[in-house]
RNA sequence: GCCCGAGUGGCGGAAUUGGUAUACGCGUUCGACUUAAAAUCGAAUGGAAUCUUCCAUAUGGGUUCAAGUCCCAUCUCGGGCACCA
């Protein structure tokens, strides 16, 4: 007998694939009467290093999904693409001088041999690539629309800015106050800036998460990413001044008790209630404020603050309550202005305690609720409040606000803590924006006929602190006529994800030179069915939504959610249980475990096998010869005509089918392949026939294609997913479990028709010696037939 | 601080709807084959008592005929958010 050898099987199968292309996603009427599913994975930044053992994780759930759905005979769109622009590229750039372009070619070349490897089901005539003209073309006919709808706008604000790498960030892109590609501390920078209106869709991207089928971890940080608060809008009246100052507050309740105000620092009212007594100081405190780092924000909860020398009227109480600055309010949310109501707020009661400002208590808890501080934030009934005295706080919320609504000084009002999007890049390396100025510096869009805005090649790449990315070195790539009109082109790129924003629909129709997708096409393939991915919680995921929302409103999508089930699985880590890194040496190279001899096959089966899907797991290298050992053993069972012999299994395989396949519904793919195991032991002891090794080979397919292949080969077999017999699910014989107060005490067999008869099962249980012993004086009995089990209550 | 998860042998984990806890794999031990080793095949493997029993699913309580699974409290770990008014 020849032995398993996976890399000449693996080679053979490869090159087999390459030529014949079956993996091609079916298109016109040969797909007609298939159910079209349409499977993704994140497609990857290409980066120098090749593939690592998350994407391999990643790229075979997918791919057993794929393989799955196709051997049932579905017509599947499985395709792969690459997001190319990002830093690593261009800081690759600045120390060598090779252009991102070229290192990209190489890096995707390099990545698609390897995916290749791994003999991936891809439809390999649908790659695309971000940086490709041919793909952000597209990416920039999005922006334009967005643009036209003014849900891309500049605006003038404070940004995060990373000194490191030269460029703004957006909040999901800041992480512990850090930027999240280099680690380096970011600033404050006030600067014009691109947004896209994604708060535009706040609700509909809150309301429409319950109805996904995600993981509702993911859902959950969604919510509270977007974080919808209900409360009201109050008009302060400052005194002395023609001057107001709206405020929100999801306590209107408190009214009453509100004995100052706080502004935002940066609240562009602040110069005008400064005095010339307070002028001084405040600036110096604005100045501090705005300079603060997050980290030292983070670091220091201690309350700061001073005094703008003006008084605002409480509109409840007609009283005279000072204007107070502090960073302790942002002034990006809500009006960037609160009214503080120290009584009954944590952060009002600090500032108040370290100014000494008035504390008035308008709630009295009711006497059940133990709680002794000063400040009381739940809920109670209302005092110090004139005529809505002894009105419990909900009520009052309502109440409150009618007032308030009936002078005109306050209304209902909604926020969130979801932000616009900043999509403005000070970076090279990226999808430039398709905007110009004229000569007052009035935005225009590129006229859709002149796109793609190709990014001009340059000499230097390196971002610098103008503010402007690397594109202005390109001087005669700036100018360009618009109508008539010469302009200035714009210097920003767009962030990444954008980029990734509209991937899943370019897929359809990847080289349409018309439009970024196909309406038909688009029609029979979208939304994805299955999404994989190990990140990208709320940007990305959150994004992809807005986006599709957007276009469906346009009329270029006809669904408005992108992702029907979206599969989030966790990361491999070191053998040691850390994180792989190439600092630390311990990084797997999944190359290397093929090319030791294991084989794509082990190498798939065993990442299938490692956990389950969405837990974090440890390599571990002796489990991947356990996994070999596995594969080592189907071999055998096939080409060992000795081992080969008659057997009746159809029963076990039976069963064996119908676990796999649910096991595969579920996405449960370490227990798919434990039964795989189990049935291959069970065969080993039972010897097989050929249709028990056909069905092995056929369940095997998706994990391990290579070996399964040759196998089907040599059974002269199709690879159509197997389908189980009911009636073949039963054995002859069912071993009914005895309990006596819920205690294993015995086991009985009966014949599988008797299962119905309680009566001679319970007679049985109760002649056996065992159990007499435990139940001489049985009260009741439970049967449960789903169970196999007689519960004896003695 | 707030919001989610999770805690099962020496290890990774299984138990899908409340119904036989520890599937499958690793490791370990023994045996077969071999001059020998590797590979392969077979057997055993939660703990304690020792022949069928007791104790075990982070800890303490509860509901139930029956709890890893449900409820309450506590501890530990992981993730997310973090002055969002």
């Amino acid at each position: 007998m020849e032995r398993y050898d996976p890399l000449k099987i693996e080679a053979k199968w490869q090159s087999k694939w390459e030529k014949e292309k079956p993996f091609k996603a079916l298109e016109g009427k040969e797909g007609d009467g298939r159910q079209k599913v349409y499977l993704a994975e994140m497609f990857p930044y290409p980066s120098g290093a090749g593939l690592h053992v998350g994407h391999v994780r990643n790229f075979t759930i997918v791919d057993v999904l794929t393989r799955f759905y196709t051997q049932q005979k579905c017509n599947v769109l499985r395709p792969f693409g690459y997001d190319t622009f990002g830093l690593p590229a261009e800081n690759y750039a600045i120390k060598t001088g090779v252009s991102p372009q070229s290192a990209t070619e190489t890096n995707i070349n390099n990545f698609r041999k390897q995916a290749k490897r791994l003999g991936y089901a891809i439809d390999w005539d649908r790659e695309i690539n971000t940086s490709d003209p041919d793909y952000y073309h597209w990416t920039q006919w999005c922006f334009l629309q967005l643009f036209k709808k003014g849900l891309a706008y500049q605006k003038e604000s404070y940004q995060w800015w990373c000194p490191v790498d030269k460029t703004v960030l957006a909040n999901e892109q800041v992480e512990g106050g850090c930027c999240w590609r280099c680690g380096h501390e970011v600033e404050k920078k006030k600067m014009k800036q691109w947004f896209f209106k994604i708060t535009a869709y706040a609700d509909e991207l809150l309301d429409e998460i319950d109805s996904l089928d995600w993981p509702e971890k993911i859902k959950t940080m969604q919510k509270n990413w977007i974080g919808r608060s209900e409360g009201a809008e109050i008009d302060f009246e400052v005194k002395d001044k023609k001057e107001n100052i709206k405020v929100f507050t999801t306590r209107p309740d408190t009214l009453f008790g509100a004995t100052f105000l706080v502004l935002a620092p940066e609240h562009p009212k602040v110069k005008k209630l400064v005095t010339e007594k307070t002028k001084s100081e405040v600036e110096d405190y604005i100045k501090t404020a705005v300079k603060k780092s997050e980290i030292e924000r983070q670091e220091n909860k201690e309350k700061t603050g001073v005094f703008t020398g003006s008084y605002a009227i409480n509109p409840a109480t007609g009283e005279e309550i000072p204007i107070w600055i502090s960073d302790y309010v942002l002034m990006g949310y809500g009006e960037g202005a609160i009214m503080a109501v120290p009584a009954h707020d944590e952060r009002d009661f600090e500032f108040a305690k370290k100014f000494d400002l008035e504390v008035r208590k308008v709630i009295e808890k009711s006497e059940n609720i133990e709680d002794d501080s000063l400040c009381y934030c739940g809920e109670g009934e209302l005092i110090n409040s004139g005529k809505f005295n002894g009105v419990n706080t909900a009520d009052a919320r309502e109440g409150i606000v009618f007032w308030l609504e009936s002078q005109k000084i306050g209304k209902k009002r909604v926020t969130y803590k979801m932000r616009d999007w900043l999509i403005s890049r000070q970076r090279y390396w990226g999808c430039p924006i398709p905007i110009a100025y004229d000569k007052n510096g009035k935005p225009h869009a590129i006229p859709e006929d002149q796109l793609p805005v190709v990014i001009p090649e340059v000499e230097d790449y390196k971002p610098d602190d103008s503010g402007r990315s690397a594109l202005a070195k390109a001087k005669d790539w700036l100018k360009v006529t618009i109508d008539g009109e010469e302009m200035t082109r714009e210097t920003d790129t767009l962030d990444g994800y954008a980029c990734s924003s509209w991937y899943l629909w370019r897929y359809v129709s990847p080289h349409d030179k018309k439009h970024a997708w196909d309406e038909k096409a688009i029609k029979y393939w979208a939304p994805t069915d299955i999404y994989v991915g190990a990140d990208h919680a709320v940007a990305h995921l959150l994004y992809v939504r807005f986006w599709c929302k957007f276009f469906a409103d346009e009329g270029f999508l006809p669904f408005r959610e992108p992702i029907k089930k979206l599969i989030y699985h966790g990361y491999i880590n070191a053998p040691d249980g850390k994180k792989m890194s190439k600092s630390k040496g311990n990084v797997i190279d999944p190359l290397d475990v093929i090319n030791d001899g294991y084989g794509a096959d082990t190498l798939r089966t065993y990442e299938m096998f490692i956990g389950p899907i969405e837990l974090d797991a440890a390599w571990n290298p002796r489990s991947v010869g356990g996994v070999y050992r596995f594969l080592n053993r189907c071999w055998t069972l096939c080409f060992d005509t000795e081992i080969s012999k008659k057997a009746n299994n159809i029963v076990l395989r039976n069963k064996t089918i119908k676990k796999v396949t649910d096991d595969l519904h579920r996405c449960s793919f370490n227990t798919a392949v434990a039964t795989l195991m189990e049935y291959v032991n069970e065969l080993y002891k039972l010897g097989a026939e050929k249709d028990d090794l056909v069905a092995l080979a056929k369940l095997l397919k998706p994990f391990a294609p290579h070996l399964a292949s040759e196998m089907l080969e040599k059974l002269d077999s199709d690879d159509e997913w197997p389908i189980w017999d009911e009636k073949y699910l039963k054995d002859e014989t069912i071993e009914i479990i005895v309990q006596v107060n819920g205690k294993l005490r015995a086991k009985i067999s009966i014949n599988t028709d008797e299962i119905d008869n309680e009566e001679k099962i319970t007679a049985l249980a109760l002649e056996n010696e065992n159990v007499k012993k435990f139940a001489g004086n049985p009260k009741k009995t439970i049967y449960v037939k789903k169970a196999h089990l007689l519960n004896i209550v003695a």
